[in-house]
DNA sequence: TTATTTCTGTTGCTCCGGCAACAAAAAGAG
DNA sequence: CTCTTTTTGTTGCCGGAGCAACAGAAATAA
């Protein structure tokens, strides 16, 4: 069961369902499934596993050492986590909450080094594709890293607003994200992104509406840097 | 030769001297020097392969679409590159430069996941090192993030003064930056930065000069978030 | 529907920190 | 050694953005 779900998911993409079978069969994965609300990894723990969510929604969250919450990222069927924790030793930096009520596969740390005698074929394309799933979570990281160090709130909303653009392909997009979020993400205050996103409606510059944006000058947002 | 070397780069640790090299012999390593100045990864490449540092100082410099520039990381013999980068079809975002004349140990793409028949206890080594190397870069990335995100300039660097003197394990502890590059890395302005050194200095919480840097009351610093 | 809660926009006050400019100190070159 | 360059500390100015408070809109619950 989920073969289908799990063909599309970063993990086993690449896979047809017989080589995904093998593999699954090599890797002897567990199944639990969480209540809305609960942990699906506590902020401190290690771990042992690699988690892919299965069914429902997840938010990963995180509490600074000053002792602000806030959102790191949300998860879908397909999304998987503890993938770079558990390669290191280190303890997870973020709590891992079921939105609602969720079933995951955790695929144990200890088979996956022994190469499956059975199943190389799948087994290769696993290890890449965990690697290219924890290259693109680096990535992120950096992106987010880059638009923190920009200074000048306008520029960074501004970039924000075109990587996003980008991501998804139109200069019409939305976010599944309440201005909170947003602001948070990007590491300004909820009213300062407000009154600026104003700004730049006034300005003709965008279009915004709650999670929806439409950029209508994408050329002068670049100029602004 | 560089066998001593390799032995206690993160990417080897843990091996004897046999493993080492069986595994050398299946991964079939290429070997290249560049000159000081020379770039070891021009940003904007994709990689192929994971670099190895065996000799020189090397840097990784990066440059906002804003057009700024500034220091990522330095490296030292037995420092890994590219390893992030390979996995994915990303193009780099950093150039590497080497700071002084550098030779460097190339390991190829495509032999990374044909588990070797021979070599394969190494192998399993290799795989787990290499998951921590771009593990602690990852958490590396994420705890810079986390500073970012501290308002109050006061709070930020003294977050920053205890991580490091938690990294190294000391009170009094030096680092290899310029107030500039630290000012960088802090996303603060250079001058924000001395000032608020000084101030903290004038205030009995820190002694510093230069690189080095004594934590005089660390737990007053706590108490400042 | 109505009631309640969450989310969003707005605005004034205040101040932190960016910016610029300069002098002293240290490092490096010749 | 002297000369030059880089690094650092310092200080004044002022603008951007944090903070707080409130009202209207939207979502959710009952």
């Amino acid at each position: 069961m989920y073969e289908d779900l799990l063909l599309q998911a970063p993990l086993f993409a690449g896979m047809d369902r017989q080589t995904l079978r093998e593999l699954l069969l090599a890797l002897r994965p567990q199944y639990r499934a969480f209540g809305q609300g609960e942990a699906l990894l506590m902020a401190g723990t290690p771990m042992r596993e690699i988690g892919v969510l299965l069914e429902g929604l997840a938010e990963a969250r995180k509490i600074t050492p000053a002792g602000r919450e806030f959102m790191v990222t949300r998860m879908a069927p397909g999304g998987v986590y503890g993938d770079v924790l558990f390669g290191s030793d280190t303890k997870s930096p973020v709590t891992i909450q079921a939105l609602s009520a969720c079933k995951v596969m955790l695929l144990g740390y200890p088979r996956f080094f022994s190469a499956p005698v059975g199943a190389t074929g799948g087994y290769t394309l696993f290890l890449q594709n965990l690697l290219r799933v924890i290259s693109e979570k680096y990535f992120a990281l950096d992106a987010r890293v880059d638009l923190l160090l920009t200074h000048g709130l306008r520029r960074r909303i501004a970039d924000w607003l075109l990587m996003e653009a980008k991501r998804q392909g139109s200069y019409t997009f939305s976010l599944p994200f309440t201005r909170a979020e947003m602001a948070s993400y990007l590491g300004c205050e909820r009213s300062a992104l407000s009154r600026e996103l104003s700004r730049m409606a006034a300005e003709g510059l965008i279009e915004t509406k709650r999670g929806h944006f439409r950029l209508l000058a994408p050329d002068a947002l670049q100029e602004n840097r």
